[in-house]
DNA sequence: CTGAAAGCGCTAACAG
DNA sequence: CTGTTAGCGCTTTCAG
């Protein structure tokens, strides 16, 4: 057409169509080129009913836990040509809402770390397929790849109390609904031992600051001082009571363990290196994409699906949980 | 048109369009919920030319720089709208190309860390507007946000000279050319201060491996054992070299000092803290999503552009490089 | 092997 | 305030 040559040819040339020549097609690609021709994929979209772009929504990308899972997911879409769409919504339900009606008419699916229930959920986004990355005692219909805090868990205080520990103290960061699915699981696993703990709840507006965690342990120990091992909600506030300790003297597995939860790599770097309960995350995101693409091809499976998938953890012991 | 109701009057009411009755408006509105109707991204792209999708490329989101990047860069973007792909490259040239002619037929922008040059880039992107994130010494004529390495150099080896340290390390990561950007500023600044510096090349495997990062440094001192501070290509070396520098009963800063460049959390959770070059990454991501728009504006500056913008280093002092 | 015609779902411009 | 018409750029028939 523009090019003194061809029409919809072009078509089968930059598709790499059979029934072309290789001439014509040289041709039309060489022309392509020089007129900086790009295909428009909004008319690709239209006639081709298929797509693959994915909205995948994280609290935070500064935290290294959300980095790699975006990072994973971003791999295994990648692989089969789908394209991710990546939005933070840092903890904020309002802002949450906006991102998912934006997504409902910018992708063909939703995964990802969501705060609104599944009731809110359909009215923002209808039928589009959303799979949720969440702690396994979430309900609703959707399909979800859940997080079984339990097994990590106990093995975690398994290894705590073989160590003679007997006064834990985990620093929670609660939802607006009460104390996390995992101060739950602590709480119901460790009350099952006879185990004398207490949780402590960091309020939100500390979250990214280490040094505000360290006041805020100090000042919980202050409170508790038989405490001898320290749980954090995460690795990053382990970390934090970890500094506090080493910083206020508090030998650090003798006098008092600490062990985070997540996995990350911080932990190997911290002085003493930090204990943690680590799952596979690459593992976790590729099941979050097949739960996808099933979601996809039946979008309303019989009776609702509620979990597809269930993670647990590992424990990994380092230097600050060793046993003398 | 479906609902018993209206017709193309839909779009009224879908885009808060003026023109039309509440009444009528609520009821295609309470009907579209109904029929679980989404509009189609395709449609409006192909009616309506505007749009506003952006593609970020980033080496690697395990890398706390870069997920910081990415995260400032999606807030900036869709405070006005804009959606943002993001892209992993992993060092790794083919699957840059492949990344970005993918992203030819998808978004209205590129913008990141890009290894292949602008004559590739013509020939992947057309004219598509480009804005890098690079060392400032690159050159090309696409627009860029230019790190200048100098101004934060310049003030570490003052600070490091200033606390009586005369031989500097640095174990850069070169790239395939040779020294990075950030070794030639090192190089070049203290052989202007007289300085018995040495540059060590750490090879590209072992990148994300901190074992294997404090084996060569381990390595490096052997060769080196007059070196009394190291400047590490980033501050993942950096701490690596502390950890080897800690545990092999090396004091720090008395005996050996430690510098790290980025600026990332982790600097202030070891022991000793790591001093580092640090800059402000939201300005950054700033400078880069206002550098695309003028590029989308006006994609064929008279005379190329170069950069835009350039960002420097503070130097922030920890303990690892604190004086006696 | 190449060309022509129709339609994907939406919005804009213009009537009614 | 609401309906009609045309066309965005591409792919898919179906003819030549």
């Amino acid at each position: 057409m523009k090019a003194g040559v061809s029409r919809q040819t072009v078509v089968r040339a930059m598709n790499d169509m059979p029934g072309i020549s290789a001439d014509t097609k040289a041709h039309v690609l060489r022309v392509a080129r020089e007129l900086r021709y790009r295909p428009s994929r909004f008319g690709r979209g239209l006639a081709k009913q298929d797509t693959l772009t994915v909205g995948l929504v994280v609290s935070d990308l500064t935290n290294a836990y959300f980095a790699e899972l975006a990072s994973e997911f971003i791999a295994v879409a990648g692989e089969v040509g789908w394209t991710v769409l990546v939005q933070e919504i840092e903890r904020d339900k309002q802002h949450e809402k906006r991102v998912l009606s934006s997504f409902a008419t910018q992708v063909d699916a939703i995964v990802g770390y969501l705060l609104i229930d599944d009731a809110e959920l359909d009215d923002l986004v209808g039928d589009l397929p959303v799979v949720r990355f969440a702690d396994l005692a979430r309900g609703g219909h959707r399909p979800m790849i859940g997080i079984d805090y339990e097994p990590g868990m106990s093995a975690a205080l398994d290894h705590l109390t073989h160590g003679g520990r007997r006064h834990i103290l985990m620093v929670d960061v609660p939802t607006e609904a009460g104390p996390s699915p995992r101060a739950e699981v602590f709480r119901r696993l460790s009350a099952a031992r006879g185990l004398a703990t207490t949780i402590v709840e960091l309020p939100d507006e500390h979250l990214p600051r280490t040094g505000a965690v360290m006041a805020f342990v100090a000042q919980a120990l202050e409170t508790h001082p038989e405490t001898d091992a320290i749980v954090g909600f995460n690795d990053m506030i382990a970390v934090g009571a970890l500094k506090q300790l080493v910083s206020a003297g508090v030998a650090v597995p003798e006098r008092c363990a600490v062990l985070g939860i997540d996995g990350l790599l911080v932990g190997e770097l911290v002085t003493p290196s930090l204990s943690t309960l680590e799952f596979d995350m690459r593992m976790a995101a590729r099941m979050l994409f097949e739960a996808m693409l099933a979601a996809l091809s039946d979008p309303h499976p019989a009776g609702g699906t509620g979990p597809v998938a269930i993670v647990t953890h590992t424990l990994t012991v380092r230097e600050s949980t060793a046993t003398a």
